[in-house]
DNA sequence: ATAATGTTAGTTAGTACTTACTAACTTTTG
DNA sequence: CAAAAGTTAGTAAGTACTAACTAACATTAT
């Protein structure tokens, strides 16, 4: 995961043109007229489009993990971290539109079933985490147990989802963070033990 | 919304390869063949490729549309008639698998921009339609009053939305229709009174 | 009734364009 | 001077879509 300055450039390019106009403009005249070179340039610096998508994917895999892992070292509780973890998600993704589009679209990979592979592995080791975290707060006392911690995980990771796809939906032009805190105490009533 | 019988046979084509291998597999090439005739035959029937996905969507809206519409008309209360739409749902998405292919990338429409505006419209109903619901749910007395109906209806949606798609990422292998019922347990439990 | 005319639904062949990617050569840099 | 990073000019494959034509059937007119 070591990227030099030149690979990390394209990845930022790569990731404002998603920003823009979706993945579809992900291509590899954009990206070059982008970088200001031409499109042989790229191939010096990843082997193929795919490894250019995989490099943004992880890039951004390993800023939010490390996040949410110094959240999760705190002196908390579990509510708190939980309230933490959101909030992180939250700001990371307003700042980083493309994500979204990388990530929502899951199912429409036009370049290959490597890249669908490593999205939907993401998603379920968030799941997993997420379960965890639930699943100790349930051990502490701070969140109900008459629902398992799968399910719970459920309706979290759905309500951030429909938050995320509401503010897509609106030309990112709806406050993402407040609806985010507003989630947020919705979830803490419906959690709360 | 009147299709010719040839029309339906392209839709369900239609549907047919997107269910398989998803959304970038609808080319008019595949499509003719899994016709048995020529591409061109196909622009007898339909305008451009862009009237044949919208076709998609409008006739299966219908379906879901009549289907919740006989159960709102049902002599139930607002509960009953939560449990049955979402049954109604999971039923029908399990039957088609490829509305989720084509719902779920509501953010890659490579085709063009009226595409993702239909898409986004008929979420948009389907949201105002669940609020309606869970506020006559409110005011009927048997859905909490201390969440307003907006972020309850955020809450619903997100778990039928990540439900599906756990579904869509196990390859359509768990079962949708009992992970739905897990889903309304949890929801009936949150949502009372 | 039948010949003329029009329609429906298909064909073959091809357009114009975009895609990711490559070979061979040149420039820049440490 | 040699390796790294760029260039120009291409390729093969794929995209949606169109032009021109036709067989088979339906409608209309004499």
């Amino acid at each position: 995961m070591n990227f030099t300055t030149r690979q990390v450039e394209i990845i930022n390019a790569s990731k404002e043109l998603i920003g823009e106009k979706g993945l579809q403009t992900l291509t590899i005249k954009n990206l070059a007229k982008r970088m200001s070179f031409s499109e042989p340039a790229l191939y010096r610096h990843f082997k193929d489009k795919t490894e250019i998508i995989k490099a943004l994917l992880l890039f951004h895999k390993e800023i939010i993990q490390n996040g949410i892992l110094n959240i999760l070292a705190s002196e908390k509780n579990t509510l708190e971290k939980f309230e933490e973890i959101l909030k992180f998600k939250f700001a990371h993704i307003e700042k980083n539109p493309a994500l979204v589009m990388v990530i929502f679209s899951e199912t429409s990979f036009q370049y290959n079933s490597i890249l669908s592979k490593i999205v939907s592995k993401i998603l379920k080791q968030r799941t997993k985490k997420i379960i965890t975290i639930i699943q100790s707060g349930q051990d502490e006392g701070s969140i109900r147990k008459d629902i398992d911690a799968q399910q719970l995980a459920t309706i979290a990771l759905g309500g951030i989802r429909t938050t995320i796809l509401s503010w897509k939906l609106s030309g990112f032009k709806t406050d993402l963070k407040s609806d985010g805190k507003k989630l947020w105490e919705t979830l803490k009533i419906l959690f709360k033990n």
